[in-house]
This record gives C-alpha cells, structure tokens and sequence, in this order.
RNA sequence: GGCGCGGUACCCAAGUGGUAAGGGAGAGGUCUGCAAAACCUUUAUGCGUCGGUUCGAUUCCGACCCGCGCCUCCA
C-alpha cells in the first residue's frame, strides 16, 4: 500500500502522488513568535515532525519549508507595550521556539523562512497581482485581495462567498474595501509601527502573502503538501490559495493537511479558563519532555486530543514501558541461538507500523502494533525462548519506531535541566514543581556500589536504605538476572 | 443561522456488516532477600439514545440528545 492521507482540498482520502517522484516538497504553517508556543501549536508541530520523519523513512527526500512570522499585529503590540524594538522581542521568541523543537525532539525543516526576511518577494507577488487586477491599491497605501475576481474562492473552506452568511461579522471600519471580504495583502504603514520601503511602496505585509511568496520561492508554483493547524484552513489558507494561484495560474498545493486543535481537561484551552500550558510549564511541573511528545503524537491528527495530566501520567508510562523494553534488548543476556518467531515477529511489526502509518498517519494504530511486539518479545524472554540471534531484529523494528515516534532516548532529565535554567533565569523558579536531582552520575555509581556490598554480605537494610536514599532523589534501581541497572525517574 | 467533526470499559484510544486492538490504572498470581522490571489471569453480551434496513449492526440509514471546531489575523 502507499501512503494515503486525508486532503482538506477534496475532503477525502488519497493516496499522496508526489510531482516528483520519491521527492516531497512541503511547506507547514510554523509559529508567530509573539510569546511563548503552548501545547496546542505544539500539537501540529509535532505532527508536521511526525510526518516528515515517516516520509524519509518511507524513502521520500524532503525539502519541507516552515516560515517563521516575525511581524504582525501582536507583536508590534507586545513589544512596543515592553519597549523593545520589534526585531529584538521577535527574536527572542523565535530563539525559544528553537529550543522548544529540541526539547520535544522536533527536527528542524530543510528550509526555515523568516517573514522579515522576504518582503521584497512579497511586494513583488503583490505587483503581479495588481498588474492582473487581483489586487487594487485604497487611498492610504494599502492593498487588498479582489476576491469577486477569483470564483474558486472558498474551494478549501467549503465556503460559498456569493452569499454573506448571516452569523458572520463584517469590520465595518474597513470602508475603503471594495468588497467587506477582501483582505489585505499589504499595511500602509502606521506612525510607530515598524514598515519596509519597496517597489509597491512604503508598508508591512499582510498575514497571507508571506506564507505565498515564501512557499512559492522555495518550492515553486505547485507544492504538494500544505499543512497547519486547522483554524489556517479559513481565512489563512483560502487566501493563501487565492494569492498564489490568481498570480501563477497554476494550482498552489496538491495536498492540504490539517491538524485538529486539542482540547484541555476536556474544555478548549485558553488563558481565561486556566487550562492554558506551554511545554515549559509542564515541565517545570515535574513532567517529561518524552511524556509531551507521547501524548502529542499518540491520537491521530484528524482526531481531537484531550489533553490532560491524567493523560500524560499514562503517557510516561507507556514510553516507560517501550523504554524498559528496549534497556532488555541491549543490555540483556539471551542464550545462544535463533528462534524464527521472533524474526517473524519483528518483521510483522514493522509491516503493520508501516501500514497503520500508512493509513492517513494512524499512529495509535502503529502505537499497537509496537507494544503488541514488546508483550510477546517480553513473553518470550521470560520463556526462555528469545535468543541471541533474535535481537537485532527487533532491535531494528524498535528503531523503525523511534524514527517516526522519537521518544526512546532517555534524555529528559537533560532537558529538563535546561528549562530549569531558563526559569531561573526568567526568575520564575516560583511555580517550578521540578525538583533538581543533586546527585551526579558519579554520585549515583558510589551509592550503588555501597549498596551492593552490603547486599553480598547480606546487610539488607543497609541495602533498602541506599535504595531509599537513591529513589528519594529520583534514581530508580532494579536488580535484574543480568546485573543491576538504573536510571532517572 | 451556515459548514464540519466526534460520542467505544475507571482513563486514553483503534476498529469492522458477522460478533469488541493497544496503552494506562485497579485486582489476583508467578518471579525476587525486599523491590523494580517482566509475564499470566482478570475488568464492555457492550460501542450516546430511540427507531429502521439486514440472517446478523457497534459498524449502514433516519430522528433525537450531548460535546467540539470553523464561519473574528486562535495551531
């Protein structure tokens, strides 16, 4: 089977037909660095992440292009409220998207496209438009989109824009449009806000065009896949469609995905309900950065995600799961030999991931299958009936699963740590739950060592309290078959 | 009002016209100096409600109830 996935264009499944064989050109909607990202925008990002590491693994060679918005009305507001310059407070935001990728291990895109950086591509797409009589000029400088000009107009949104629906607001201030639909493509410049001389005059860009020029810049006239969140589908994205194909004539993308917006603890997350979290807050509460990606990444995107600490309790415990399993694998000792049903294990484990993964990116389904595989590979070690030769193969068909899912790698703490100094530094060490694991790796070693002297010459209770001492500061021990191991809880 | 999505065990959740994957949690057991890990057993005659189609529906159709999204530069 090939990879079908669901287009918001048809609004049905297909198969995904690259233009270019074996070769995707893709471009996500990333962030408007105005504040910190919260779970919620994180949810599409680890999507997008999701789907770029199943296509390489699927043989595909990605050029995926996500565009970083570093103008826009909020943040001309937020950093004029704090008095820093727009560039400044953009920066600071985009840094702490980077370091938030990292910390959900999200890899980083082939291409990624500052807004600011490409407003001469912009000015010039918005030139082509007025020259077709797309876009016209209003007295005070700015540009607008015709849409009466462009009929296909709502082909994404499923929207019929000959009739204005009733419940719909219109910005009555917006007189100068030619149409209250029309939407802007270009800002006459304002006194105080930051704007950018060019060959259609003096201004700042408008919300959809950068995501036009840039994608078109980088890949062309015709991408295959578009993705976002799904509140882009309108007016974003419609107007993104509207821009780039009145000025090519050509269609813009082939494929639209669209990732369902998360709910939490069962209500739409926003700041005035108090359910509103980053990543870093969830952090500084005590828990993983691997739990946050398990639980981002383990419902289908077309599905709502309930997000809540319940669910992310048993995130931590599933990827503990996969985690002990995989600490087996390589570290164990097995007998000597092969048994086939392993191999045929391994090898119908990764068929079934691949076509779950397949199957509109049905991750829960992928999810089974691996855990099906840790039960019996476990069933079968304590059996006695998984052997040397069996390993690898597993082994392997773990590693496909990390590929696409990238939870195995137990470097949380680590990553905790940072966040914890981004805390200090941000002097909100107040809410941090977190506690410090003040003993070092070597730290960790001794202790352990004393405790297994006092276990040979049978002293248990020196043994228990070594252990006690050790898990009051997170360390977790256990004393397998094979000799001892530990790790960070 | 228009368009769309969803309601599956204590929680998360997959799925199919033929009789309910997987994970977490709970209970019991095996193993262990004790634990941990792991394994085994167990927890939905039931898949929002009511009708209909069918030999048979959780899966198809209709109505209703509930939740959610978009229609406002919120991912």
């Amino acid at each position: 089977m090939a990879l079908q996935i669901f287009n918001t264009l048809s609004g049905r499944v297909e198969e995904l037909k690259t233009l270019a064989d074996k070769r995707i050109r893709m471009y996500s909607c990333g962030p408007t660095v105005y504040d910190y990202g919260h779970i919620g925008n994180f949810r599409t990002f680890v999507f997008v992440d999701l789907f770029r590491r199943f296509l390489r693994h699927s043989g595909y060679q990605l050029n995926h292009v996500m565009n970083i918005t570093d103008v826009d009305d909020k943040i001309i507001r937020n950093s004029s409220a704090k008095g820093v310059g727009v560039r400044e407070y953009a920066a600071k935001y985009e840094q702490a998207f980077f370091e938030d990728m990292e910390i959900l291990s999200l890899e980083k895109p082939e291409e990624i496209a500052r807004a600011t950086e490409h407003i001469p591509e912009m000015a010039s797409l918005i030139a082509r438009l007025q020259k077709k009589d797309f876009a016209y000029k209003t007295e005070d400088g700015s540009y607008y989109f015709r849409i009466a000009k462009f009929p296909q107009y709502g082909k994404l949104s499923k929207k019929d824009m000959t009739a204005i629906s009733d419940g719909a607001r219109v910005d009555l201030d917006e007189y100068e449009k030619d149409n209250v639909r029309d939407f802007a493509l270009w800002k006459s410049p304002k006194p105080g806000e930051a704007k950018w001389e060019t060959e259609i005059g003096p201004g700042r860009p408008g919300w959809h065009i950068e995501c036009s020029a840039m994608a078109m810049e980088y890949l062309g006239d015709t991408l295959d896949v578009h993705l976002g969140g799904e509140d882009l589908i309108f007016p974003h994205h419609e107007n993104e469609i509207a821009q780039s194909e009145a000025a090519t004539g050509k269609t813009f993308a082939r494929y639209w995905m669209h990732v369902r917006f998360l709910l939490v603890e069962g209500q739409k997350m926003s700041k005035s309900l108090g359910n509103f979290y980053t990543p870093r807050d969830l952090i500084l509460k005590g828990h993983k950065p691997s739990s946050i990606r398990y639980l981002l990444s383990s419902v289908p995107y077309q599905k709502q995600l309930n997000f809540t600490f319940d669910g992310l309790k048993q995130a931590a415990n599933s990827v503990e799961r996969l985690r002990n399993f995989k600490a087996r694998l390589d570290t164990g000792r097995f007998p000597a030999g092969s048994n086939p049903e392993m191999e045929t294990l391994a090898k119908a484990t990764r068929e079934k991931m691949r076509a779950a993964l397949e199957d509109a990116m049905n991750t829960a389904q992928a999810l089974a299958a691996v855990f099906d595989m840790v039960r019996e590979a476990n069933a079968a070690g304590d059996n006695g009936k998984l052997l040397r030769d069996d390993i690898p193969a597993l082994q392997e068909a773990l590693g496909d699963f990390d590929e696409v899912f990238a939870v195995l790698e137990d470097d949380d703490a680590q990553k905790s740590k940072q966040v914890l100094q981004w805390a200090r530094a941000e002097g909100r060490l107040a809410d941090a739950a977190l506690a410090e694991s003040n003993l070092s790796d070597a730290e960790v070693e001794r202790l352990i060592e004393q405790r297994q002297h006092a276990r040979k010459s049978r002293d248990f209770a020196k043994a228990d309290a070594v252990r006690k001492q050790l898990a009051d500061a997170g360390i977790i021990l256990e004393d397998t078959k094979d000799g001892l191991r530990w790790k960070r809880k």
